[in-house]
DNA sequence: CTTCCATCAATTGGATCCAACCAATGTCTA
DNA sequence: TAGACATTGGTTGGATCCAATTGATGGAAG
């Protein structure tokens, strides 16, 4: 069973995010060739693409390194995506939404209140929700119906921080975790009332507060009522 | 004399912009290596750069086709320039600009007005602001101090008709030109105030304004005063 | 005459080979 | 003893070779 050409790019990239190769670390194309069980070529080919994605870089004239992110990146990223899908949900509410569209993100919306319905989290409600939230802002995104804008996303998604559906960490604190995917069901609901009332700048508005929602919402919602900072 | 690997990238990303490759037109490695004198490896690289950036698409499971762009692409391509650059310019003026960008901004202001200050356009000046608009907008972005957006924005602007200094076409008209200049500078001036006065969401809209500036400003100031539409 | 299957050509993808280059270490000389 | 130059090892980049897959064309059968 041979790899596609895709096959490697994954490979590698789970390579990098599950730490195999450190951030700053040199990462050789002989040593990435032998650990995935093929040639020089399809590595060499699958650096090129993960360049572009942004998770390495060229470390002078020879060879790559892994990108370190700082603090500042992620933080940058979130915006990064939370501008994007902003003026996706501008442009959908100003063009108005299909009914096929409408029919996705209510189903989206419905899942979602099920699943937080019962009011508390098990560890497998995550992958469920990750599903649901995935769908929500892939159905939104899509429906613009530029592939322009899809592109800008899915490139900033690739870092591994910035994706919509990397919320979720901490499986310990279940409880507050709960707390957050309340609010971002909201902030879905919000969405989509704005956007079934041609509301575009409030749209793109609560598309930009929703991105925060992995970022600084924790702090609010954790068993303490009044949170730190 | 052998062609660096990136200098493969960019010859080859000339080739489809002077339109040696036609949008919707597959491209076959082996044509496009005899035609640039290496062999199928380099290319084969840099398609996979291309591929990345926009340019080329996957046509089926064999082989690349040149991208082809609709008008929508374009319009949505200009404004997520703007949504980035705004992003951009929101955080320069949260955090306060360093006096090295500020001095180097104004320089660029300075050296618009010279250049705008006589009253009229010459064939020459075209290749002089879009060297001062690169460098206003590339000194903006590169002050957010985090590459992550910079390399949004860098791949954005790959789309040849969505980077800022794409704003000149017509050299036969260059009086209505010359008014989307001054336009163009006084959008810069009054970004810079924003920024100076530390306006963040000042800041922010200009910038999305300012990028419509290609797109929508010219039927505004053509000779008839009272433009159509 | 149309449709389906088979064979063949063309092109892509992977592996290997070769050359160029950067770095490091060791030796020689001042 | 220190600095500079040369040699050597390792790694990357390019070219060529081989295999595999796809698309097309032609022939045969219904």
């Amino acid at each position: 069973m041979s790899r596609s050409s895709s096959d490697i790019v994954n490979s590698l990239r789970k390579l990098i995010s599950d730490g195999h190769y450190c951030p700053g670390e040199r990462v050789a194309e002989l040593h990435v060739a032998e650990k995935l069980g093929v040639s020089r070529t399809p590595v060499r080919l699958a650096f090129r693409t993960l360049e572009q994605e942004g998770l390495l870089q060229r470390a002078g004239k020879r060879g790559y390194v892994v990108r370190e992110f700082t603090e500042e990146d992620v933080q940058i990223a979130v915006e990064v995506r939370g501008a994007l899908e902003g003026l996706a949900a501008r442009r959908l509410a100003e063009r108005g939404m299909s009914e096929e569209v409408a029919k996705r993100l209510l189903e989206c919306l419905h899942q979602g209140e099920e699943l937080l319905g019962k009011g508390y989290l098990t560890v497998d409600d995550i992958a469920t929700w990750s599903d649901i939230n995935r769908r929500f802002h892939g159905t939104l995104v899509a429906s613009t119906g530029s592939q322009v804008i899809q592109d800008a996303i899915n490139k900033n998604n690739h870092l591994p921080f910035a994706s919509a559906d990397s919320i979720i960490i901490d499986t310990e604190a279940l409880d507050s975790e709960y707390h957050k995917l309340r609010m971002a069901q909201m902030h879905h609901r919000l969405v989509y009332q704005a956007l079934n009332h041609g509301e575009g700048a409030r749209a793109e508005m609560l598309m930009r507060e929703h991105a925060y929602i992995g970022l600084r919402y924790v702090e609010l919602l954790g068993v303490d009522p009044i949170a730190t900072e």
